[in-house]
DNA sequence: CATGAATGAGAATTCATTCAT
DNA sequence: GATGAATGAATTCTCATTCAT
């Protein structure tokens, strides 16, 4: 795609910057379709003229605002991979990391596949997304699965799809369907789930009864 | 809402549903934003002024087809409870279930969504419709934690909320964004997570290598 | 092209052969570019919707105006073939005919050449409808060369083009830009120079004062 | 017109007369419609801030562009007019230069009629250039009609238009509509056609077979 | 009931022109 | 002088909806 202007100028800086953010702002509130380029104009305070001076129209925006987003939860899943050594507690600040990046960008990301119907452009832009995180799961399964850790009957990349799509629906659920939950409450439900759908031993200190006895 | 028209004669019953089917495919393939009074009167094979003599207004068209396909899922949901006895056979049985209701329909419930934004009317359709399979996986699972065979330390309604979303969003990632698996591994998995996460006893053999040293 | 409408009931063909009426008049008074969607609308006395329900664009319609002149023109040039066995009477009648037939669509076919430019259809067309007067005008000095009665050494295409010309040309000025002139005597004129050109003998009863010595 | 700017810099001299080149090729190449400022700008090396420092609107440009093409044709017209004292070398030297000045300027001076319809301005400096050419050739022609070297049943100025309408004409197929022909054998014909249609004696060396029986 | 012509509000987009830097 | 950002009038085109036949 063409840029349509480099916004050479620091003026120009700023009303790119300004309409990039109305834009993300309009369509997270109203949907790709139900935005008009009006609105953002008055949102980002311009004419809708000049609106074209920055972009050749609705969809570039939204794939500018696309391309920063998936931006952002890129480095957003990236950020913290370092962490507990501890299998349970890699789990919890994935699920917490998971659920926060999303917590950002639900709505949007949402939007993609809408609009990805049509295009492929928007729709590989999503899967590249999803991929990575995907592959961040199905890599922490398998290493879990060589440790002894996990059931290793389970197929890595369908579970990490799975379980990571739990997260990611629950994010949209809570966040988006307003479903009542603390972050703690939720953080540690996912946590717990996750951990013992793989198998990992130490997941719950839950001791059914029967053994118990 | 006023149905425009009963449809008295035989004719107008044929019409009628040739429009209904024919806006059902037409939202599905494209989305409702997308879809023209035009195409779904041509799809249907009738005049575009014919339209208003069923249907007062596009809207109008989408709450029937909306209307319609909960009452399927509804239906789908509602069939089968009377399964087995084994716990862990129920759970797949759901899941088969729960699998299939969705593959038929997952397009357009997700498209209540967009459609939602607006005046709240198909926001709440689709909220009906998650309750009902959440309220049946938490009566599931509260049942199961009273007979002593889950953890009782989760709690069932956001215990439903998360594992029946990682079966709805598997099968949307799996139908709609074209994730290649076979139906029997897909309901295995799902089912030997969900078991799994619950705590269920003897929800898989595996068992680790340490332990088994 | 895709006809955007059959007009198959009565009104729709008054329709749109008021908006091709509307258009004719519209193009030839301001000009192609000139022309709004909406004047030929008002001309016509229909809605701007209304013009889409017939034709595609601006350009589909220009393409179906410039269709039905060029159909007139290829017509009128068929018109009166038969005419007298004098070459000279059959040369003032052409002229007449060429005269008539410009007349009546001038400036209109002076705009193919501006919308050619761009395109290549109206190109297309304005060619070969100067080819079928060029042509005709080149079989006519060929046989009389063969005949005997015209100079030989002329190329009857070049001629053909050149004396042609002069009379599309003057049909321009006279008609278009108001040159003055009474059509006998323009007839008179444009039939004398081109008989007298092409060495037809008694082309005229001129005979120089030297000769007449 | 009021000329916006002097330009008394030399730097300012410079892009007044790149403004001016690139008007001048934009407006050939594209048409006076579809040419936009920006075009003229950026094949100029502008920005388009700059051009309405030298000139006050988009036709204040084409007005000036028109203005120098008319005086060049001007200035050509005269040229040569001194030539031999034999009229049909004459008519063959006034012929070639006609068509070498029509040449340059063909689809320019054809886009003043275009230009015309609006105003009036650029209609009236083509009836004036018109004019000029008209003239020369009915003063030519009528002191051959004083000689006793043509018709005098001719009227001047309309046999003037009309042969000169030939040259004009045949320079716009030839140039503008790609009819092929080379130089010499199409300044060869129009003077043939043009020198015998008046009727002047050794025009030609032709003798009708007959005649020469 | 069915048809399809007509309507017009609404949206996107272009581009000549102005003006602060 | 030069720049390029900003403006908004003007234009094309779409499509849900109405209505006469």
């Amino acid at each position: 795609m063409i840029v349509k202007s480099p916004a050479s100028t620091s003026r120009g800086r700023r009303t790119r910057a300004a309409l990039l953010q109305a834009g993300h702002e309009a369509f997270e509130e109203h949907g790709y379709d139900a935005v008009r380029i009006d609105d953002v104009c008055v949102r980002a305070g311009v004419s809708h003229g000049t609106f074209y001076t920055y972009f050749g129209s609705k969809e570039a925006l939204f794939g500018e605002v696309a391309e920063a987003v998936v931006g952002e939860m890129f480095a957003a899943s990236v950020v913290g991979t370092a962490a507990s050594a501890d299998p349970y507690a890699r789990i919890e600040a994935a699920n917490r990391l998971y659920l926060r990046a999303w917590a950002a960008n639900s709505r949007l990301v949402r939007m993609f596949e809408q609009a990805a119907t049509g295009d492929g452009r928007f729709g590989r832009l999503l899967l590249e997304l999803r991929e990575v995180f995907v592959r961040r799961g199905a890599d922490g399964l398998r290493r879990l699965q060589e440790e002894g850790l996990a059931d290793p009957a389970l197929d890595p990349r369908l579970t990490a799809i799975m379980l990571g799509g739990m997260v990611e629906h629950f994010a949209h659920v809570w966040l988006d369907l307003g479903e009542q939950a603390a972050e703690e409450t939720a953080v540690d439900h996912l946590t717990r789930l996750w951990a013992r759908a793989i198998g990992l031993t130490d997941a719950s200190p839950w001791v059914r009864p029967e053994e118990g006895a």
